[in-house]
DNA sequence: GCCACTCTCCTACATTTGTAGTAATATATA
DNA sequence: TATATATTACTACAAATGTAGGAGAGTGGC
């Protein structure tokens, strides 16, 4: 039902300033740079160019105030991490979503915390069962 | 501690390959061809250039049997997918291995079972702290 | 011994990704 | 107003990825 065109997949290198702009909903290149953490250094038109390809994608679209460009996000993030996790899921776990989840529970991947508020959901999930 | 060069991530259609081989232990191009599912067919050729570069980014060794080229695995698959998911939680979910196990107890990727089958693992945990 | 087949090895090529420089233009400032 | 600075739009280019063809060497059967 969905009209959208099938997103392609965002590099790791993508998801930094994507998840920088869904933060904050709109960012100009500058903004996005200087968010930019230790191994997110780039040279400025290096995400200029990030960006306009995430505009070609579909992931961002951009409108100029005065002279620059501001971009926005135009698919929401959990679109986007809902494709991302049906990848995953399907090519290191074979489409298995309780593996993954078994995987995380046994790799100590979870701290004490996690596991607390992973037992509230469950419990939850059956009261709304 | 690890004497092991940093590994490339495996792509789609890598991983696809990969898990045939740690399924079987040892296989040749033309296995691997042939067990591929229908979103995996391709030419011969290109089953082996795969193949070939994995052997590259040290993934596998190859060893030949008479005419044929028999191709194993060198990293055992449990180290790929750790190294997969810590990139994976680490791009989309920002590092948080809880967010990803929230997510995936919140959108109905699991099925009951499991669901249970995941109770009984947090059950486990907490006899073993 | 010859033919059909199969396999390896090498080469090729388009596309995508990572990275950034440069020309032209607008802007702020001295 | 002349100059330094910031920004865009365009171009470039290497490496990685996806895809496969072709040459040449074994091999199985007739």
């Amino acid at each position: 039902m969905s009209s959208r065109v099938n997103l392609d997949a965002l590099s790791q290198f993508e998801w930094l300033i994507m998840n920088h702009i869904w933060g904050v909903e709109k960012a100009s290149a500058r903004e996005v740079m200087e968010a930019m953490p230790e191994e997110g250094q780039r040279a400025y038109t290096t995400i200029q160019t990030y960006m306009e390809r995430l505009v070609d994608k579909g992931y961002l679209t951009k409108e100029k105030l005065g002279m620059v460009n501001f971009y926005t996000t135009e698919i929401p993030r959990e679109s986007a991490v809902d494709g991302a996790t049906s990848n995953f899921i399907d090519k290191v776990f074979q489409g298995s979503g309780s593996s993954l989840a078994a995987y995380l529970l046994k790799n100590n991947r979870l701290n004490q915390d996690d596991l607390d508020k992973i037992k509230d959901i469950l419990q939850g999930e059956e009261k709304n069962d």
